[in-house]
DNA sequence: TTCAAAAGTTAGCATATACTAACACATGCT
DNA sequence: AGCATGTGTTAGTATATGCTAACTTTTGAA
Protein backbone atom coordinates (compact mmCIF):
# COMPACT_ATOMS: atom_id res chain seq x y z
CA UNK A 1 0.00 0.00 0.00
CA UNK A 2 2.23 2.38 -0.95
CA UNK A 3 1.70 6.06 -2.93
CA UNK A 4 -0.42 5.34 -5.93
CA UNK A 5 0.34 6.41 -9.34
CA UNK A 6 -2.98 8.78 -9.23
CA UNK A 7 -1.91 10.51 -5.77
CA UNK A 8 2.11 11.24 -7.46
CA UNK A 9 0.21 13.13 -10.62
CA UNK A 10 -1.74 15.16 -8.62
CA UNK A 11 0.66 16.05 -6.34
CA UNK A 12 3.13 16.67 -9.18
CA UNK A 13 0.53 19.00 -11.04
CA UNK A 14 -0.04 20.56 -7.31
CA UNK A 15 3.68 21.46 -7.43
CA UNK A 16 3.48 22.75 -10.98
CA UNK A 17 0.78 24.80 -10.36
CA UNK A 18 2.04 26.78 -7.51
CA UNK A 19 5.53 27.69 -9.05
CA UNK A 20 3.19 29.08 -12.03
CA UNK A 21 0.48 30.64 -10.51
CA UNK A 22 1.57 30.89 -6.37
CA UNK A 23 -1.65 29.25 -5.39
CA UNK A 24 -3.44 26.58 -6.25
CA UNK A 25 -7.04 25.07 -5.41
CA UNK A 26 -8.95 22.56 -6.25
CA UNK A 27 -10.41 24.08 -9.23
CA UNK A 28 -6.98 25.33 -10.70
CA UNK A 29 -5.89 21.45 -10.72
CA UNK A 30 -9.20 20.46 -13.13
CA UNK A 31 -8.24 23.29 -15.25
CA UNK A 32 -4.61 21.72 -15.49
CA UNK A 33 -5.73 18.00 -15.54
CA UNK A 34 -8.48 17.78 -17.48
CA UNK A 35 -10.61 15.71 -15.01
CA UNK A 36 -13.83 17.08 -13.11
CA UNK A 37 -14.55 18.63 -10.46
CA UNK A 38 -15.84 15.62 -8.16
CA UNK A 39 -13.19 13.80 -9.41
CA UNK A 40 -10.48 16.15 -8.27
CA UNK A 41 -12.73 16.63 -4.86
CA UNK A 42 -12.63 13.29 -3.87
CA UNK A 43 -9.08 13.17 -4.96
CA UNK A 44 -7.92 15.66 -2.82
CA UNK A 45 -9.47 14.14 0.27
CA UNK A 46 -7.84 11.31 -0.11
CA UNK A 47 -4.52 13.21 -0.20
CA UNK A 48 -5.29 15.05 2.90
CA UNK A 49 -6.25 12.13 4.98
CA UNK A 50 -3.15 10.82 3.91
CA UNK A 51 -1.15 13.65 5.13
CA UNK A 52 -0.20 14.82 1.63
CA UNK A 53 -2.07 18.04 1.23
CA UNK A 54 -3.30 20.62 3.72
CA UNK A 55 -6.42 22.94 2.94
CA UNK A 56 -7.39 25.71 4.40
CA UNK A 57 -11.15 27.44 4.92
CA UNK A 58 -10.86 29.29 1.43
CA UNK A 59 -9.76 25.88 0.10
CA UNK A 60 -5.65 26.59 -0.88
CA UNK A 61 -3.57 23.81 -0.82
CA UNK A 62 -0.17 23.23 0.81
CA UNK A 63 2.16 20.27 0.12
CA UNK A 64 3.10 18.88 3.33
CA UNK A 65 6.32 17.65 3.41
CA UNK A 66 6.09 14.35 2.51
CA UNK A 67 3.55 15.45 -0.66
CA UNK A 68 6.44 17.86 -1.67
CA UNK A 69 8.57 14.91 -1.80
CA UNK A 70 6.62 12.98 -3.46
CA UNK A 71 6.14 15.80 -6.12
CA UNK A 72 9.50 16.98 -6.33
CA UNK A 73 10.68 13.45 -7.17
CA UNK A 74 7.92 12.97 -9.63
CA UNK A 75 8.59 16.33 -11.19
CA UNK A 76 12.17 15.46 -11.43
CA UNK A 77 11.35 12.55 -13.09
CA UNK A 78 9.04 13.96 -15.43
CA UNK A 79 11.60 17.06 -16.76
CA UNK A 80 14.93 14.65 -16.87
CA UNK A 81 12.96 12.09 -19.47
CA UNK A 82 10.79 14.55 -20.86
CA UNK A 83 14.50 16.74 -22.13
CA UNK A 84 15.89 13.00 -22.82
CA UNK A 85 13.17 12.30 -25.44
CA UNK A 86 12.79 15.64 -27.07
CA UNK A 87 17.08 15.24 -27.39
CA UNK A 88 16.60 12.10 -29.29
CA UNK A 89 14.01 13.63 -31.52
CA UNK A 90 10.49 13.12 -29.82
CA UNK A 91 7.77 15.83 -30.01
CA UNK A 92 7.70 18.06 -27.13
CA UNK A 93 4.36 16.95 -26.76
CA UNK A 94 4.71 13.62 -27.36
CA UNK A 95 7.59 13.24 -24.97
CA UNK A 96 5.75 14.95 -22.28
CA UNK A 97 2.77 12.86 -22.74
CA UNK A 98 5.35 9.82 -22.60
CA UNK A 99 7.04 10.56 -20.08
CA UNK A 100 4.01 11.17 -17.53
CA UNK A 101 3.70 7.86 -18.22
CA UNK A 102 6.46 6.35 -17.08
CA UNK A 103 7.55 8.26 -14.88
CA UNK A 104 5.91 6.08 -11.87
CA UNK A 105 6.88 3.02 -13.34
CA UNK A 106 10.79 3.35 -13.72
CA UNK A 107 12.99 1.97 -10.61
CA UNK A 108 15.25 4.40 -8.89
CA UNK A 109 18.40 2.43 -10.33
CA UNK A 110 17.05 2.32 -13.35
CA UNK A 111 16.54 5.84 -13.38
CA UNK A 112 19.83 6.89 -11.73
CA UNK A 113 21.31 5.67 -14.21
CA UNK A 114 18.85 6.90 -17.56
CA UNK A 115 19.86 10.21 -15.71
CA UNK A 116 23.74 9.67 -15.85
CA UNK A 117 23.41 8.86 -19.32
CA UNK A 118 20.91 11.29 -20.45
CA UNK A 119 23.42 13.78 -18.76
CA UNK A 120 26.78 12.69 -20.58
CA UNK A 121 24.39 12.26 -23.68
CA UNK A 122 23.31 15.66 -24.04
CA UNK A 123 26.76 17.59 -22.68
CA UNK A 124 28.10 16.14 -26.05
CA UNK B 1 -11.44 0.98 -26.57
CA UNK B 2 -8.28 -0.30 -27.60
CA UNK B 3 -6.42 -3.35 -26.21
CA UNK B 4 -5.51 -3.16 -22.34
CA UNK B 5 -2.38 -3.62 -21.05
CA UNK B 6 -3.14 -6.63 -19.22
CA UNK B 7 -3.96 -8.03 -22.27
CA UNK B 8 -0.94 -7.65 -24.06
CA UNK B 9 0.96 -9.08 -21.28
CA UNK B 10 -0.66 -12.04 -21.61
CA UNK B 11 -0.24 -12.14 -25.18
CA UNK B 12 3.59 -11.32 -24.72
CA UNK B 13 3.44 -14.25 -22.09
CA UNK B 14 1.82 -16.89 -24.48
CA UNK B 15 4.64 -15.42 -27.34
CA UNK B 16 7.29 -15.88 -24.83
CA UNK B 17 6.07 -19.62 -23.39
CA UNK B 18 5.19 -20.66 -27.42
CA UNK B 19 9.14 -20.29 -27.77
CA UNK B 20 9.80 -21.21 -24.78
CA UNK B 21 8.05 -24.96 -24.54
CA UNK B 22 6.15 -25.11 -27.62
CA UNK B 23 2.82 -25.96 -26.35
CA UNK B 24 0.92 -23.31 -23.88
CA UNK B 25 -2.08 -24.26 -21.66
CA UNK B 26 -3.78 -21.63 -19.05
CA UNK B 27 -1.39 -23.67 -16.44
CA UNK B 28 1.27 -22.78 -18.26
CA UNK B 29 0.47 -19.00 -18.23
CA UNK B 30 -0.39 -18.95 -14.28
CA UNK B 31 3.23 -20.12 -13.68
CA UNK B 32 5.06 -17.70 -15.89
CA UNK B 33 2.94 -14.97 -14.58
CA UNK B 34 2.17 -15.80 -10.99
CA UNK B 35 -1.38 -15.15 -11.01
CA UNK B 36 -3.90 -17.69 -9.78
CA UNK B 37 -5.78 -19.82 -12.21
CA UNK B 38 -9.20 -17.88 -12.37
CA UNK B 39 -7.61 -14.90 -13.12
CA UNK B 40 -6.06 -16.78 -15.68
CA UNK B 41 -9.29 -18.43 -17.01
CA UNK B 42 -10.99 -15.31 -17.00
CA UNK B 43 -8.54 -13.38 -18.56
CA UNK B 44 -8.11 -16.07 -21.78
CA UNK B 45 -12.10 -16.45 -21.79
CA UNK B 46 -11.65 -12.33 -22.57
CA UNK B 47 -8.57 -12.85 -25.33
CA UNK B 48 -10.88 -15.16 -26.83
CA UNK B 49 -13.86 -13.90 -27.26
CA UNK B 50 -11.89 -10.55 -28.66
CA UNK B 51 -9.82 -12.74 -30.83
CA UNK B 52 -6.57 -12.80 -29.79
CA UNK B 53 -6.57 -16.51 -29.21
CA UNK B 54 -7.99 -19.71 -29.83
CA UNK B 55 -7.97 -22.62 -27.55
CA UNK B 56 -8.73 -26.54 -28.65
CA UNK B 57 -10.91 -29.02 -26.91
CA UNK B 58 -7.60 -30.06 -24.34
CA UNK B 59 -7.26 -26.04 -23.70
CA UNK B 60 -3.56 -26.06 -26.23
CA UNK B 61 -3.50 -22.26 -26.89
CA UNK B 62 -2.84 -20.35 -30.66
CA UNK B 63 -2.26 -16.59 -31.17
CA UNK B 64 -4.59 -15.71 -33.79
CA UNK B 65 -2.75 -12.89 -36.35
CA UNK B 66 -3.88 -9.89 -34.50
CA UNK B 67 -2.99 -11.63 -31.37
CA UNK B 68 0.64 -12.68 -32.51
CA UNK B 69 0.89 -8.78 -33.60
CA UNK B 70 0.08 -7.67 -30.40
CA UNK B 71 2.81 -9.85 -28.37
CA UNK B 72 5.53 -9.40 -31.15
CA UNK B 73 4.68 -5.72 -30.61
CA UNK B 74 5.21 -5.66 -27.11
CA UNK B 75 7.89 -8.66 -26.93
CA UNK B 76 10.05 -6.64 -29.13
CA UNK B 77 9.69 -3.61 -27.20
CA UNK B 78 10.66 -5.76 -23.80
CA UNK B 79 14.00 -7.19 -25.27
CA UNK B 80 14.98 -3.58 -26.61
CA UNK B 81 14.22 -1.60 -23.35
CA UNK B 82 15.36 -4.71 -21.36
CA UNK B 83 18.83 -4.88 -23.66
CA UNK B 84 19.42 -0.48 -23.31
CA UNK B 85 18.62 -0.64 -19.62
CA UNK B 86 21.08 -3.62 -19.25
CA UNK B 87 23.62 -1.84 -21.53
CA UNK B 88 23.47 1.49 -18.96
CA UNK B 89 24.16 -0.90 -15.69
CA UNK B 90 20.89 -1.79 -14.31
CA UNK B 91 21.17 -5.16 -13.35
CA UNK B 92 19.70 -7.80 -15.25
CA UNK B 93 16.19 -8.39 -13.25
CA UNK B 94 15.40 -4.85 -12.42
CA UNK B 95 15.81 -3.84 -16.34
CA UNK B 96 13.43 -6.70 -17.44
CA UNK B 97 10.58 -5.58 -14.68
CA UNK B 98 11.21 -1.71 -15.46
CA UNK B 99 11.00 -2.54 -19.24
CA UNK B 100 7.78 -4.94 -18.52
CA UNK B 101 6.06 -1.76 -17.30
CA UNK B 102 7.01 0.98 -19.85
CA UNK B 103 7.03 -0.97 -22.85
CA UNK B 104 2.93 -0.49 -22.92
CA UNK B 105 3.17 2.88 -22.10
CA UNK B 106 5.79 4.00 -25.46
CA UNK B 107 4.12 5.78 -27.88
CA UNK B 108 5.27 4.71 -31.61
CA UNK B 109 7.28 8.30 -31.90
CA UNK B 110 9.28 7.39 -28.71
CA UNK B 111 9.27 3.56 -29.41
CA UNK B 112 10.88 4.33 -32.44
CA UNK B 113 13.23 6.93 -31.41
CA UNK B 114 14.81 4.98 -28.36
CA UNK B 115 15.43 2.40 -30.40
CA UNK B 116 17.80 4.30 -33.06
CA UNK B 117 19.53 6.08 -30.16
CA UNK B 118 20.54 2.42 -28.24
CA UNK B 119 21.48 0.46 -31.59
CA UNK B 120 23.64 3.50 -32.25
CA UNK B 121 24.55 3.65 -28.45
CA UNK B 122 25.31 -0.23 -28.47
CA UNK B 123 27.31 -0.11 -31.41
CA UNK B 124 30.02 1.52 -29.95
C1' DT C 1 -33.44 41.40 -3.75
C1' DT C 2 -33.17 37.88 -6.83
C1' DC C 3 -30.71 35.27 -9.77
C1' DA C 4 -26.58 33.32 -12.09
C1' DA C 5 -21.96 31.78 -12.00
C1' DA C 6 -18.07 29.63 -9.58
C1' DA C 7 -16.30 26.29 -6.37
C1' DG C 8 -16.85 22.33 -3.83
C1' DT C 9 -19.17 18.12 -2.14
C1' DT C 10 -21.80 13.56 -1.79
C1' DA C 11 -23.86 9.56 -3.81
C1' DG C 12 -24.08 6.28 -7.10
C1' DC C 13 -22.12 4.18 -11.33
C1' DA C 14 -18.69 2.03 -14.55
C1' DT C 15 -14.44 -0.27 -15.89
C1' DA C 16 -9.99 -2.66 -15.35
C1' DT C 17 -7.64 -5.80 -12.67
C1' DA C 18 -6.81 -9.61 -9.72
C1' DC C 19 -8.39 -12.44 -5.63
C1' DT C 20 -10.78 -16.39 -2.78
C1' DA C 21 -14.24 -20.01 -2.42
C1' DA C 22 -16.34 -23.57 -4.42
C1' DC C 23 -17.21 -26.76 -7.88
C1' DA C 24 -16.51 -29.92 -12.31
C1' DC C 25 -13.95 -33.11 -14.71
C1' DA C 26 -10.29 -36.12 -16.04
C1' DT C 27 -6.61 -39.40 -15.04
C1' DG C 28 -4.04 -42.48 -12.64
C1' DC C 29 -2.82 -44.88 -8.34
C1' DT C 30 -4.17 -48.18 -4.45
C1' DA D 1 -14.19 -49.02 -6.92
C1' DG D 2 -12.63 -44.88 -4.72
C1' DC D 3 -9.86 -41.18 -4.01
C1' DA D 4 -6.03 -37.67 -4.82
C1' DT D 5 -4.05 -34.62 -8.17
C1' DG D 6 -4.07 -31.53 -11.94
C1' DT D 7 -6.66 -28.34 -14.88
C1' DG D 8 -10.25 -25.34 -15.60
C1' DT D 9 -14.48 -22.75 -14.55
C1' DT D 10 -18.15 -19.69 -12.20
C1' DA D 11 -19.58 -16.54 -8.71
C1' DG D 12 -18.76 -13.15 -5.73
C1' DT D 13 -15.35 -9.73 -3.63
C1' DA D 14 -11.94 -5.94 -3.45
C1' DT D 15 -9.29 -1.90 -5.01
C1' DA D 16 -7.93 1.92 -8.08
C1' DT D 17 -9.69 5.31 -11.15
C1' DG D 18 -12.65 8.45 -13.00
C1' DC D 19 -17.61 9.81 -14.40
C1' DT D 20 -22.53 11.95 -14.07
C1' DA D 21 -26.31 13.81 -11.34
C1' DA D 22 -27.63 16.57 -7.94
C1' DC D 23 -26.82 19.55 -4.12
C1' DT D 24 -24.72 23.50 -1.13
C1' DT D 25 -22.49 27.74 -0.54
C1' DT D 26 -20.62 32.06 -1.74
C1' DT D 27 -20.37 36.10 -4.40
C1' DG D 28 -21.40 39.56 -7.65
C1' DA D 29 -24.46 41.95 -10.77
C1' DA D 30 -29.07 43.49 -12.79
Amino acid sequence: MGIHKSAEDYLEAILMLKERIGQVRSIDIVNQMGYTKPSISVAMKHLRESGYILMDEEGYITLTDSGRAVAERIYARHRLLTKFLVSLGVNEETAAADACKIEHDLSDETFEKLKEHAESFLKK
